[in-house]
DNA sequence: AATGAATGAGTGTTCATTCAT
DNA sequence: TATGAATGAACACTCATTCAT
């Protein structure tokens, strides 16, 4: 988790370039030094081996996820409030980085190496921690319908928003990912809140 | 779509066990010639490239899928039940070939080959129309809440079920999978039923 | 240790081509793969890694060295009638494959993997334990002189003979080995031997 | 053999301890460069090129070897005492550099470019030279036995020293490596010297 | 005197596929 | 219906070396 060159961070977003084009499988070392118009030898001057590369994306990644979750923390509302504004700016940044749904999505591949499954695992064990906290604590809170288990109210949160990324990344990103997912957002006010109905809050837009 | 030898669907069988215990990122024509017990030339005497190969292991899974639409239409009750006996069957189907599972989620491997892309995107798109129709139907029969779109319906009881069966694949499997879905149909019923609190219908048990 | 295919038994003995040639250093995949002339993955039908092929090389080695030295004690004559046949054929052992020189002296090289790496430890062991078990006999028998320990004796013997054998093969085999050799076994005679002056036993001529 | 600067000793210096730790096959310019705490292109700057670094090598090894002759010679004792007193001495040597004794039996590699090879021989002809004169004027003088010739002698003398410090490399150094050589020459004592028993001369100690 | 960035040639190895038998 | 033997293309990675700074 150390600090990246500029060269470093070159290569993992230019990496994340060839997913988003070509898909993970086709994440090679070659491709990657095309991309970057060097020869394959160059890209070791900065990471040592491929997996370096692919754990260094991934801690990019989680510190990403991790920062939009303090952001979102950061605002005013209660904890419907803040669930809903993360995966709405979730929503925004795979928009403007598509490469990251199809990361996101390739656990598969990831799984060939067992420190990168392990570090996926973790990765999205500690997402799924941070998430639940807040539903539970929108139940005590009275904010939440408490006549569901929060293991269940998380995957009917965070599915539908899986399965509307993977949707848009399959049809080639033909619609709008952050209004269809206001919708979505919407939804969910409809069968989460306690709150009587009414228009739910805006999303506040965020410093990045 | 043409009938199946004997022979291709062990081949098929025994690929759905190489990607079950090895993922499908090791699906390859050696692996699964060991599985079976041949040498590599062999399997192209039954296949004529591993893209036909993989091209019949999909039409399988549509004809099983399909076949479960039938047989859950074929039974008692709303659209509603439909959509929840599908939902379990499938979970049931899952824990029963765990590869099958893995197929589903690897949509970014058969991405590689466009023809295979598109297919297993027809497929999806086919699956999705089923279990629209049945949301639309349900909406105007005024068994499942209309204040939503079917569209966003459909994520809403997909999703979910699909990040289900991944937390299962990815925790080993180490949880009864058909289990967990009730809890989470039971959900669903809350949520979209328009039907007063009651326990819901019982899954009836399908022929296969 | 298992029975070699016809072509399992031609890569070795190409290879051993390549060791005499272009030293061990040099024994690549490619080079071997040229000196057949087949491309490399073709190899690798025949022996699943580089480690394979050194493997089954090293015990073809240690086979030769088994069966001479059951040969040799088949013989007629004393122990020291023994060792000495048994250094002599081993260099005409040698001028007839010199690669066989160079491959004994390539433990720097093998030393890279460790199974290797033991492996070649063990065959020398095993070696010299047959060697010291003939000189210790020799000096209960009488027949060699005990007022040396059979330790020192053996490197007394047996160094002398790998020099020579280096020499040779750094001399580009300028001079005959066995030759050379036989003047050497003869001052070993003079030096260790018990029994008077008097020419030593010829060399019966071994089957293979 | 021009003179070498502090920095170029120590890259030599430290190239020795790579030997000695990762055996010669390991000697990359890059392992080199970590070992003394710069890049790899900064060795470029005190040797043109990786040859020129071994030739230096192979130069101060010979030096080395070159120096102890002389300093046995100025001893006093008759030529088998100097014959003894330079193996003895060579294996304190070893026993406190370890590395020389990889670079010693490390000819396989330095057989790569022609250059080297022909110093390595030559090195290995001069050393042999001054041994065997050594030899034949303690036979003219009748110290040393003449009814086996020079030439054979040296295998005979050598070739054992040779092994000795082989065995002590490959079991990880773990005897004392002059103790055992004392040994190894009390007993060429018995076996060359025409002097009757008696224990032979102590080796006097060499000022470097 | 040293570095950051790069390269051409080469390493062992795997892949889907072909072909003669 | 299968095998033994092979292949072209690709894979991640290492090597000694160069060059501008």
């Amino acid at each position: 988790m150390q600090e990246l060159t500029k060269r470093q961070q070159e290569i993992i977003a230019k990496s994340l370039g060839v997913i988003a084009e070509r898909g993970i499988q086709n994440l090679t070392i070659k491709n990657i030094a095309r991309e970057i118009g060097v020869t394959e030898p160059a890209l070791y001057r900065h990471f040592p081996s491929k997996f370096a590369l692919l754990d260094a994306m991934l801690d990019d990644l989680e510190e990403d996820t991790d920062r939009l979750f303090r952001e979102v923390k950061a605002n005013a509302g209660d904890d419907i409030d803040h669930i809903r504004a993360f995966l709405y700016h979730r929503l925004v940044q795979f928009s403007v980085t598509p490469a990251l749904a199809r990361v996101i999505f390739a656990e598969e591949i990831f799984q060939d190496d067992p420190r990168l499954a392990a570090k996926m695992i973790h990765l999205q064990r500690r997402h799924r921690a941070q998430i639940m906290a807040m539903i539970e604590a929108g139940q005590r809170a009275g904010t939440i319908r408490a006549d569901i288990e929060a293991q269940e109210l998380f995957l009917i949160i965070f599915g539908p928003i899986r399965l509307l990324i993977k949707q848009w990344a399959h049809t080639d990103r033909i619609f709008d990912l952050p209004e269809r997912g206001k919708r979505l957002l919407d939804a969910f006010h409809k069968l989460l809140s306690t709150r009587l109905a009414g228009s739910p809050k805006a999303f506040p837009s965020l410093t990045q």
